[in-house]
DNA sequence: ACCTGAACACCGTTCAAGT
DNA sequence: ACCTGAACACCGTTCAAGT
C-alpha cells in the first residue's frame, strides 16, 4: 500500500514483522493513546527496536499506517454526500469525530500533520478537501449560510473531537457537535444577523 | 497569595527565587510552550533544579501559579455578565479563549486539570462555574435556547482555543466561535428544530 | 535486504549534603 | 529554611555488527 512501489518490503519476515508492528501498535494506542512507549511496542512484537525505526522512521508514519485507509473511507463518504441536508453533514462530521478519537492524540497528530508534506499530511489534505467541497454544495442548496468559511465544519469536528476524546461516552461530542453545526446553517430570520454588526 | 497561610516562603532570597522562576517560567512557556524544559528554566533562573521543583512541585504547580489570576479575571468578567446579549457571550468566550492561547499547551492543561482536585483544577472550576451561569443567565433571558447544555459554551471555546493556539492571527479563532456560539442561540424559527428528530 | 541491541542523548525527578 | 547538583530512571533514536 505504499505510494512508491521501490519502497515495497518484499521479504517475508520482514513483511511479517511490519504486520506485527501494526498489530501491536494498534492495541497499544488504543490503550496508552498515540504516545505509548514505542520500545515496548517492539518488545511485545518481538522485534528490536531498529526494526520498528526502520519500518516505521516516525511516530506519525506509525500513525499514518494505522488510519490512512480510514481517513480515505471517511472522505469518500463526503464524497458521496450531496449536502442537501443539515443532518447530513451533521452526520458526516460525527463520523469523522468518532474516527478521530480512535486513540487519545490522533486528533492532535491529525491537526498537526496537517499542511506539512507527509503521508499523513497528506490524508488529512484529502480529508479537508472532502470537507471543503460537501460544505460547498451545502451553501449551493441554501442549507450552510454563504459566509462561512468551508473549512469551519471539519475544524469545528476536529476540536471537539479533541475535547471528547477522554470521554467515555459520545454523548457530549454529539451534543456539541449539533451546536456547532447549527452555527453553521442558514437562519431563518434575517434579524438574527444584526449582531454581526456589533 | 497562596491559599494556605503556613506555606508562604519567608525568606527573601526564597522569594526572590520564587519570583525569578515565574518570570522565566513565563518566557519560556511563550516561546516554547507549557512543555518548555524546567532545567532550562531552572539554569536560566539561576537556581538548581531541586529550587524549581521545591516552589512548584509539579509542572502544572508552575502553570498554575503563572495563570490563576488571570483565569479569575476572567471568571469575574463572566459574573459581571447579565447575559441578555449573544455577543456578551461571544465577547466573553473570545476572552476566555484568547487568554487559553498565552502559552501553547495551555488549553490543554486547563482541560486536562478541570475536575482534578489541583489548585489549577479548582481554578479552571471557577471558571466553569462562572460560565455556565452566564449560559443560564442568557437562556432566563431567552438568547440562548433552552435545550443548551450550560457547559457547552465553555466547552466550545476551550476546543476552539486549542485548535487554534497555533495561529498567528486571530481571525479564525474570532470565525470558529461565532459560528459556536450561534449554535446554541434561539433560533427565530421553530421548523428550524426539526432535525432534532432525525 | 533486513534485523539486532548496545550506545548515545535528553529530560524529568529525587534526595543526601550543604549553607 | 532553603539551596545545590549528582544520581537515578526513563525514553527516543542511531548505527555498527551481524545474518
Amino acid at each position: 500500500m505504499p505510494a512508491d512501489p521501490t519502497t515495497v518490503t518484499r521479504r517475508r519476515d520482514a513483511q511479517r514483522n511490519r504486520q506485527r508492528l501494526l498489530d501491536v501498535a494498534d492495541q497499544a494506542f488504543r490503550k496508552h493513546g498515540v504516545q505509548a512507549s514505542l520500545d515496548e511496542v517492539a518488545r511485545r512484537a518481538g522485534v528490536g527496536i531498529g526494526t520498528l525505526y526502520r519500518h516505521f522512521p516516525t511516530r506519525e508514519a506509525l500513525i499514518e499506517a494505522l488510519v490512512a485507509a480510514d481517513l480515505e473511507r471517511v472522505a469518500a463518504l463526503a464524497d458521496g454526500l450531496a449536502g442537501d441536508t443539515l443532518a447530513g453533514i451533521d452526520g458526516w462530521l460525527a463520523e469523522l469525530a468518532d474516527h478521530s478519537v480512535t486513540y487519545r492524540g490522533l486528533a492532535e497528530a491529525l491537526v498537526t500533520a496537517t499542511a506539512t508534506s507527509s503521508a499523513l499530511g497528506d490524508a488529512c489534505t484529502r480529508l479537508h478537501d472532502a470537507g471543503r467541497e460537501l460544505v460547498r454544495r451545502a451553501q449551493r442548496h441554501g442549507v450552510v449560510r454563504d459566509d462561512a468559511d468551508p473549512s469551519d465544519a471539519v475544524d469545528l469536528a476536529s476540536s471537539i473531537a479533541w475535547l471528547t476524546e477522554r470521554d467515555a461516552d459520545t454523548e457530549r461530542r454529539q451534543r456539541l457537535l449539533r451546536a456547532a453545526v447549527d452555527g453553521l446553517r442558514t437562519t431563518g430570520t434575517d434579524e438574527l444577523h444584526a449582531r454581526d454588526q456589533s
